[in-house]
RNA sequence: GCCGCUAUCGUCUAGGGGACUAGGACGCCGGAUUCUCAGUCCGGAAACCCGGGUUCGAAUCCCGGUAGCGGUGCCA
């Protein structure tokens, strides 16, 4: 088998814009564009949309937008491959011409039939000049295509079973394994990284390469990802698309280095990777060869890790831009203020704002909550814990906590008595960032005001 | 039906003939941190699909079975 020249790596992502871009393809974008950031190669984008029907310029933004927000970039495209089709129809040409390809009226009826016929072998037609016939490409009766595939080893298909397959319809217009292998010859692609859905054709293409005297790429097929339930992935199970993953609150770099370990694992057993190190350490000869389950569990997990990591600047700015999107507007300062005492206790985006709204918002009204920390047992408490508050100064975190203590230590209380109708009566829910924090961030005005509302 | 791929804790994985009483991570369970939640720390339960073979020795190699998955379109 001929194959590429090794020079410089030439990857593509080509998906097919049938509507939002799923984890699984956006593994595979990954690891392309990995392979290209390792190794100073380029990482092309083409859209496979010759078929007219299912790609829509909607779709097209969708995956763009995706792709974006996961900030992988391309160096070429993105690519059209129905513009392309004058230069697959010359090939389509070319074929006919040097007698590898034929015209071929037989519908697909008409292969099942001969293929009953025949043993259940390839199907071979009859070459005829009928008006509107398709194109077939002649497949050989005897031997063996072999695909030599960087994650599986060498995978040989016998000619005998492939049928003289389809490359362009009856009105001439050219078909998906005839024009992915000439868009990748032309292209130069010299590594074709793709989902495993795509092995069984690859000895088409193989084919067609060859018979247009093209060198074949190397190729690595990915295995498949899967929902929780072991089946394919789909809109029923959670967040699948990158989408989803976004308004759920999950940063791009985690998505990355969660998206990257599925189905690929390091030497050492290292979890937790920059962008940077993965560029450095992905190799796709390490990619494991059986299918994998998204577990957004392990997501979250990771999520809270980098967010915890975060600059508080940054932090902001992902907590504003996620709040934005969800409809809510506040200031820049008081919510970096606000991102200061909550940043190490969310896991994703989503969860920062029901810690902080206390201090934007009035409390929210949790009935379960005043039931069970309002009690005229605690409102005792809580007059006494007023005036502490009315008195502390300066009113920071930590002279409020030097003097709560105090307070709870003088009347032999039990802190969790104190402090959750505290949180209650400020926040309206028993669950806050630290209370010290709160009731400072909070600032001794409104404290007061909820306090009291809260005595009444 | 035919062609092809895959098989280590619930999940992601390490391991590729002896270092395996099978390692790590998420999750789960228990404990600690005595303001909630989260986090963090410590501890624990938890796996080589089954059957043959090769070998002194197999999670690792071979064969068969089973199961799952993909393809089998004038879809991509």
């Amino acid at each position: 088998m001929s194959t590429a020249s090794n020079d410089t790596v030439r990857v593509r992502f080509a998906p097919s814009p049938t509507g939002a871009l799923h984890i699984g393809g956006a593994r595979t974008a990954l690891y392309n564009w990995l392979m290209a950031r390792g190794s100073g190669g380029t990482f092309v984008l083409r859209i496979e949309d010759t078929d007219r029907e299912r790609s829509t310029p909607e779709n097209v933004e969708q995956i763009i937008d995706a792709l974006r927000w996961l900030e992988l970039d391309w160096d070429e495209g993105p690519y059209s491959q129905f513009e392309r089709r004058e230069r697959h129809k010359e090939a389509i040409d070319r074929l006919i011409e040097a007698g590898v390809a034929y015209r071929d009226p037989a519908t697909a009826e008409d292969v099942l039939a001969w293929k009953a016929e025949h043993g259940n072998r390839g199907y071979r037609g009859t070459p005829s000049d009928e008006e509107g016939a398709a194109v077939r490409l002649r497949v050989p009766d005897d031997g063996e295509t072999v695909v030599e595939d960087v994650i599986r080893g060498p995978v040989s298909f016998p000619n005998a079973a492939q049928d003289d397959f389809v490359i362009a319809r009856g009105d001439g217009t050219p078909l998906y394994n005839l024009a992915v292998a000439v868009d990748d010859a032309e292209m130069g692609i010299t590594d074709v990284v793709r989902g495993d859905d795509h092995l069984s054709n690859t000895p088409k293409q193989v084919l067609v390469l060859r018979a247009l005297g093209a060198d074949v790429p190397r190729y690595a097929h990915l295995p498949l990802l899967h929902g929780p339930d072991g089946k394919k992935l789909s809109k029923r199970h959670g967040a699948a698309s990158v989408q989803e993953l976004r308004d759920a609150g999950y940063l791009p770099e985690a998505v990355r280095n969660y998206l990257a370990l599925l189905g690929w694992g390091t030497e050492d057993d290292t979890t937790l990777m920059s962008t940077e190190e993965l560029i450095e350490r992905f190799s796709i000869e390490r990619v494991g060869r059986s299918s994998a389950i998204f577990d957004e569990r392990k997501l979250r997990w990771m999520n809270g890790r980098f967010m915890r990591e975060l600059p508080l600047d940054e932090y902001t700015d992902a907590v504003a831009s996620h709040l934005k999107a969800a409809g809510v507007e506040v200031g820049r300062d008081e919510l970096r203020a606000a991102c200061a005492i909550a940043q190490d206790k969310a896991q994703t985006l989503a969860e920062v704002w029901p810690l902080i709204r206390f201090l934007f918002e009035p409390p929210v009204d949790d009935e379960k909550a005043r039931a069970k920390f309002l009690k005229p047992e605690h409102l005792e408490n809580l007059r006494g814990v007023r005036a502490v508050l009315a008195e502390t100064d300066p009113f920071d975190a930590a002279t409020l906590e030097e003097r709560l203590t105090a307070f709870v230590e003088e009347r032999g209380l039990k802190p969790k008595e104190v402090y959750q109708p505290l949180r209650v009566a400020i926040t309206g829910t028993t669950v806050s960032p630290g209370i010290f924090d709160s009731v400072a961030a909070l600032g001794r005005e409104r404290t007061l005001e909820r306090v009291d509302a809260a005595l009444d």
